[in-house]
DNA sequence: CAGGTC
DNA sequence: TCTGG
């Protein structure tokens, strides 16, 4: 399908798709230059271009599909969530928080994506005791190995993230073992077999119809699926706003900027130290406390990463 | 030790 | 604990 230049009129304070698209919650949007992204959504391949005038973006799909702008509008408006009001929710914030506000005047239109949970889950089963660079080659892999082909761009084959049923498939936990999934490879093939004998085959996305402690509980169940990695699902693809990951970083972030009882007696992050934290920002933010805790957490990520390639440019000199 | 889990 | 830096 031929692929031309579409405009998203939206501002960047509204959607700043650099902040967005790889500040750690989705793992397959690649970088091409400055200013355009390419990755996988929905079955297609989307590039991305931020300009002043709004978003761009081409679309390449299947050969079979029929490209419709209207369609491919409400999947943008779906996954960017740009029903979402933004400003007000960074006011409010700011509002409630000096330390937020502060934070928040770097890191403008920074959006939580309403991602897939098939591939949410899984990518965040292999998040554990990992970095985002090889979590992130780790998801290119399973999408290599067993996602369906969707087209070529520039000389780049893209493919599906993969289907349960395929992850189900007896041989997989073996040869992720052999690409190197390390313990992961079992969670990933058990976890998949699991929600296999499920009567309803929708059930993951099914949990955005309940309560947000039911799918926390009931995504702990599944193995390689702890408090964190059920908080990312919940925040990311099952519409729990008020979901509050806690890693190591947020901890040390909370230790560090925010008083919260009885947080710096413990040495490890433990189950109650976990949960003070997340009580303590639902409290302090609202509603939408889990986005205005993943602002806090990607400025802290932002400060690494610029502080990362200063290091880089004078090792260069 | 890296955005944990069992 | 798997694996990579």
């Amino acid at each position: 399908m031929a692929s031309v230049w579409k405009r998203l009129s939206c501002d960047g304070d509204v959607l700043n798709l650099g902040i967005t698209l790889v500040c750690g919650q989705a793992f397959r949007w690649k970088k091409l230059n400055n200013e355009e992204w390419c990755g996988v959504l929905s079955g297609k391949v989307w590039t991305f271009k931020q300009s002043s005038d709004g978003i761009y973006y081409k679309v390449n799909s299947r050969l079979s599909e029929v490209e419709s702008t209207t369609q491919n509008e409400s999947i943008l408006n779906d996954y960017f969530q740009l029903n979402i009001d933004l400003h007000h929710l960074y006011d409010h914030w700011s509002s409630r928080d000096d330390n937020f506000k502060q934070v928040a005047a770097t890191i403008s239109g920074f959006r939580l994506l309403r991602q897939d949970p098939v591939e949410n889950l899984f990518s965040f089963i292999c998040s554990s005791n990992n970095n985002i660079e090889r979590i992130s080659s780790m998801v290119e892999a399973l999408c290599v190995k067993y996602g369906g082909i969707i087209t070529e761009v520039n000389g780049v084959v893209y493919h599906d993230f993969p289907s349960i049923a395929t992850l189900a498939e007896p041989q997989v936990e073996q040869e992720l073992r052999e690409l190197k999934f390390g313990y992961r490879a079992k969670f990933i093939h058990e976890t998949a077999k699991i929600l296999m004998k499920k009567c309803n085959k929708d059930w993951l996305i099914s949990l955005r119809e309940v309560p947000y402690e039911e799918a926390h509980a009931a995504l702990c169940e599944l193995p390689g699926v702890g408090a964190k990695v059920a908080d990312c699902v919940c925040l990311m693809s099952l519409d729990k706003t008020d979901a509050i990951p806690v890693d190591t970083h947020v901890w040390q972030i909370s230790c560090r900027d925010y008083n919260i009882p009885d947080l710096k007696k413990s040495k490890s992050l433990t189950n109650k130290a976990y949960k003070a934290i997340g009580d303590h920002f639902r409290q302090l933010f609202g509603k939408y406390a889990g986005w205005a805790n993943s602002v806090l957490f990607s400025g802290d990520l932002k400060k690494f990463q610029d502080s990362k390639v200063n290091y880089i440019q004078v090792s260069l000199i």
